[in-house]
DNA sequence: CATCAGGGCCCTG
DNA sequence: CAGGGCCCTGAT
């Protein structure tokens, strides 16, 4: 590992989430695979961030309540940072971590849900978010398909020391800082070949990677447009993108592009999972998709936000206590 | 040892 | 619209 680029500049404001706000429910979700791009601990989140390319070194800590909550954020940078880099800075963290999500219909809708209004009062609060750049969030998409945790823990981590950059900030004293790596600009992995890319085993999905790292390239996806548009023409973009098909597109859409009533995909393993969690099925035995599909509908234009909460909900229990029966669905 | 199925997607017929 | 192939890895 080479010498991390350090961060000096330092640079610390505050934020207001809308109420409730649950700051670990939100900031760490225990189902997303780890990466070094980021650091949790209760109350505490350090993250990586490339904004317009700048890299960045960002620290979330809770200063507040679930009722008044409030968020320290620190950012380092390699110098310092001007006035209107940061109130954009400010938007876009506004934007990806969508603090100001208004729960309470949601709420007021489903807390006598049998099912669901007791996981939303153990989880009061939790926000659905998303840490990354549309571009960064389709690199982690690809690294999903068709492999297991572990895999995807490999192939990230690969592209990060190819093509990242290693950043050092937020030192305790003068030794120990974190050091956690920043993602690239898309015209540094341009530069590679296919050939590079599948050196660092990633297989057939250094095609996608190079297909869509183009595509960002050459100015054909613009984020920001496409936030603009309606959920269908997003879609449509994102599918026109080699290496992008439902499964992908059904995350971002949620992720990136906070469309809370999107449960429209659904695969084999977590096809397992709900069957056991809404019907209580033997998962070697899984209920239709179908079916599955449909009992999502009582949930209306929460479909996916009222799914992610009872998802979310279960990687915590699994995170204090082995779930047995769903350790042999989530394969390391 | 060999074979196989995956936290999909593309391409073909 | 169904089905084969694809990189690699751990499981059998």
């Amino acid at each position: 590992m080479s010498d991390p680029v350090r961060l000096e500049c330092r640079w610390t404001t505050e934020l207001s989430p809308k109420p409730p706000f649950n700051f670990d429910a939100t900031l760490h979700k225990p189902d997303h695979f780890p990466s070094t791009d980021n650091v949790w601990e209760p109350g505490v989140r350090w993250q990586t961030m490339l904004w317009q390319g700048e890299p960045l070194g960002v620290k979330f800590e809770e200063r507040g309540t679930v009722d008044e909550p409030l968020v320290a954020l620190t950012v380092w940078s390699r110098k310092e940072l001007s006035q209107p880099f940061r109130e954009n800075l400010l938007t876009e963290i506004e934007y990806r971590y969508n603090f100001q999500l208004d729960l309470a219909e949601f709420y007021r809708l489903f807390k006598a849900d049998p099912q669901l209004g007791p996981v939303i009062t153990r989880w009061r609060g939790m926000k659905p978010l998303n840490h990354n750049s549309l571009y960064e969030y389709l690199i982690i998409a690809i690294v999903l398909q068709n492999a297991a945790i572990r895999r995807s823990v490999n192939m990230m981590q690969a592209l990060f020391e190819g093509y990242g950059t290693l950043l050092g900030y937020d030192a305790v004293d003068c030794t120990q800082s974190k050091e956690l790596y920043c993602f690239w600009e898309p015209r540094i992995i341009d530069r590679a070949t296919e050939e590079e890319l599948r050196a660092l085993k990633i297989g057939y999905r250094a095609k996608s990677i190079k297909r869509v790292t183009e595509a960002f390239v050459w100015g054909e996806v613009d984020e920001f447009e496409l936030r603009g548009k309606s959920k269908e023409e997003q879609r449509e973009a994102l599918l026109a993108l080699y290496g992008i098909g439902p499964a992908s597109v059904w995350y971002i859409l949620f992720d990136v592009f906070h469309h809370l009533d999107t449960m429209d995909h659904i695969s084999p393993w977590e096809q397992k999972i709900y069957s056991k969690l809404f019907f209580g099925r033997d998962p070697d035995d899984p209920v239709g998709v179908d079916e599955l599909l449909k009992t999502f509908e009582r949930f209306g234009q929460y479909e996916m936000l009222a799914v992610h909460y009872i998802w979310e909900d279960l990687f915590w229990r699994r995170k204090h206590e082995p779930v047995a029966w769903l350790e042999k669905l989530i394969r390391l």
